[in-house]
RNA sequence: GGGGCGUUCGUCUAGCGGCCCAGGACACCGCCCUCUCAAGGCGGAGAUCAGGGGUUCAAAUCCCCUACGCCCUACCA
């Protein structure tokens, strides 16, 4: 390959940026990167019917929160734009007059039957969209007959007859077409845009892309851009067809496959990092035995023939896996400052704000213990709320009766007033002493406390946690848990 | 119906003719560690490499056929 490597993402902001969409757009940018070419994006909103309000504002977020930057297109310009298809209408309309004016297209008059009103039955059996159209044998005689009472045409692309049609796709290799199989498709519609097929010929060409990566999907469709290419007189850039994302039925991901939108993943607590790793292995691996793998090794090491050609199904456990591994890898700070948004979302709210030193102290002892941050408020609400009114006759331990519990938390309740080394260390080996006068075993001596400390069965160690509450707090709820559960019995 | 692509443990994958009676990871099970929960360590179960034919001294790897799955077959992308 010569020249720049130059790639495209184009979306069409027809909903919410999918995760396959997201992929596709990875993967090009890995692409670019490793190739030190352009990344670029360009909106392909040709469809009028479907176009969805804030779309395409949705997908470049989720762009930025990922960290794939684009070098040309919305926002940022360059020298190729405008970046918006419906901005470059005048180029579509010159060049569908050219192909007219050679013999490469024709103008339709069938009447139009909106798809919609066909039954999937009806879809399946037709033979070719085009199969009664005759519109491509008219005489110029009718043309200028059907031109005056017809004010709405379209305009087909006439397909070889005969013939083949090859591409060297690069993940692929050769697939061919025979072209009577292909039908005359439409290249202008009849409310004055193109339709995909001419649009994204055009604009590869004049943004000069080197390399067209997309999804499986449009492998199909791949014969027709090449004849528009060759019909333009347009060297044709080189095709790689990336392979789908399905849901867990093997079908085509969609919305109800669960979280599919990239916002989700954001409000799923999901960090960008992790979905990153996750993406590039769907479909792609560095070697036989690495699952987490940096952004900077992939671009190093991406090539295409490291790319599946099977389809993946989303694995929503690996992902949440992942992102633990991810979680477990940033400083408490960093974590700290992660968790706040979703604290703010989901704690109550006279909690709030939180203290964000304090925050940073009780990072580390939830660190290993999360998968995703969505999990932040209910895993540390103990560490913010008052004294904890849970049910008292949780705190009694296996092997225990009333008296012994209530005696241990007392014994504990004296240590934890008398002392104000709050460190661990130290507290291990005042508690544990304490524990070993009492004659009960760690298991129920500090179960007690824990209970007694967060209302809670399960939590992290306890002295480092104890060290983190501090001694306000700790007596507070010892305190509090002597008196409810004496009052109890 | 037509066209195209695909098919290695449940899932993501390694493998590009001998290193593979198939390796790693998630999930699952067990053990260890242990104050609970995690994390971590160790081990286990799990794939007749879709099936059948070839080619070859040798095939998951090359060729052919079949089956199945998926995608396309719109004035959607």
């Amino acid at each position: 390959m010569s020249g720049e490597v130059r790639v495209r993402f184009a979306p069409s902001p027809t909903g919410l940026p999918h995760i396959g969409n997201i992929r596709t757009a990875l993967f090009n940018w890995l692409f670019a990167r490793h190739h030190g070419g352009k990344f670029i994006v360009r909106v392909e909103d040709t469809d009028q019917a479907r176009l969805v309000p804030g779309s395409i504002e949705a997908m470049l977020e989720g762009l930025r929160w990922l960290n794939i930057d684009w070098d040309e297109g919305p926002v940022v310009g360059g020298n190729s734009g405008p970046y918006y298809q419906s901005e470059r209408l005048h180029i579509y309309h010159d060049l569908a007059e050219r192909l007219v004016s050679q013999g490469n297209a024709y103008r339709c008059y069938c009447s139009q039957k909106p798809p919609s009103q066909d039954t999937q039955e009806q879809r399946d059996r037709r033979v070719s969209a085009s199969a009664e159209c005759k519109c491509r044998d008219l005489s110029q005689e009718d043309i200028v007959k059907l031109s005056v009472d017809q004010k709405s045409n379209v305009v087909r692309f006439a397909m070889p007859k005969e013939g083949v049609t090859r591409v060297k796709d690069l993940i692929r290799g050769e697939v061919e077409w025979r072209n009577e199989t292909l039908n005359d498709f439409i290249i202008l519609k009849s409310d004055g845009f193109p339709t995909y097929h001419l649009a994204v010929v055009a604009d590869d060409h004049l943004m000069e892309i080197s390399h067209v990566m997309r999804a499986e999907e449009w492998l199909p469709s791949t014969p027709r851009h090449l004849q528009l290419f060759e019909a333009l007189g347009y060297e044709p850039p080189q095709f790689a067809h990336l392979p789908m994302i399905m849901g867990s039925d093997r079908a085509k991901l969609s919305k109800r496959h669960g979280a599919t939108a990239i916002g989700e993943f954001k409000d799923n607590g999901i960090l960008p990092e992790a979905l990153i790793n996750f993406m590039v292995l769907l479909g792609w691996a560095l070697d036989d035995k690495t699952d987490l793998v940096s952004t900077q090794t992939v671009i190093e090491n991406f090539t295409l023939n490291r790319i599946t050609k099977s389809s993946a199904i989303f694995d929503q456990e690996k992902l949440l896996w992942m992102n633990g591994m991810y979680v477990r890898e940033l400083t408490p700070v960093e974590l700290a400052k992660r968790m706040t948004p979703f604290l703010e979302r989901d704690l109550p709210k006279d909690l709030l704000p939180v203290d964000q030193q304090y925050l940073q102290r009780i990072a580390p002892l939830l660190q290993e213990r999360i998968k995703s941050l969505e999990e932040s408020a209910y895993i540390t609400e103990y560490f913010f709320k008052a004294d904890e009114k849970f049910d008292t006759s949780t705190i009694i331990q296996k092997g225990m009766d009333r008296d012994s519990t209530l005696s241990a938390l007392k014994a504990a309740l004296d240590g934890l007033s008398a002392t104000d080394d709050y460190r661990h260390q130290n507290l291990e080996e005042m508690l544990n002493a304490t524990g070993e006068k009492l004659e009960l075993s760690r298991r129920q001596f500090l179960g007690v406390l824990r209970t007694a400390a967060t209302g809670r069965s399960v939590s992290p160690p306890l002295f480092e946690m104890l060290e983190v509450l501090g001694k306000d707090r700790t007596v507070s709820r010892m305190k509090n848990a002597v008196e409810r559960f004496s009052a109890a019995s």
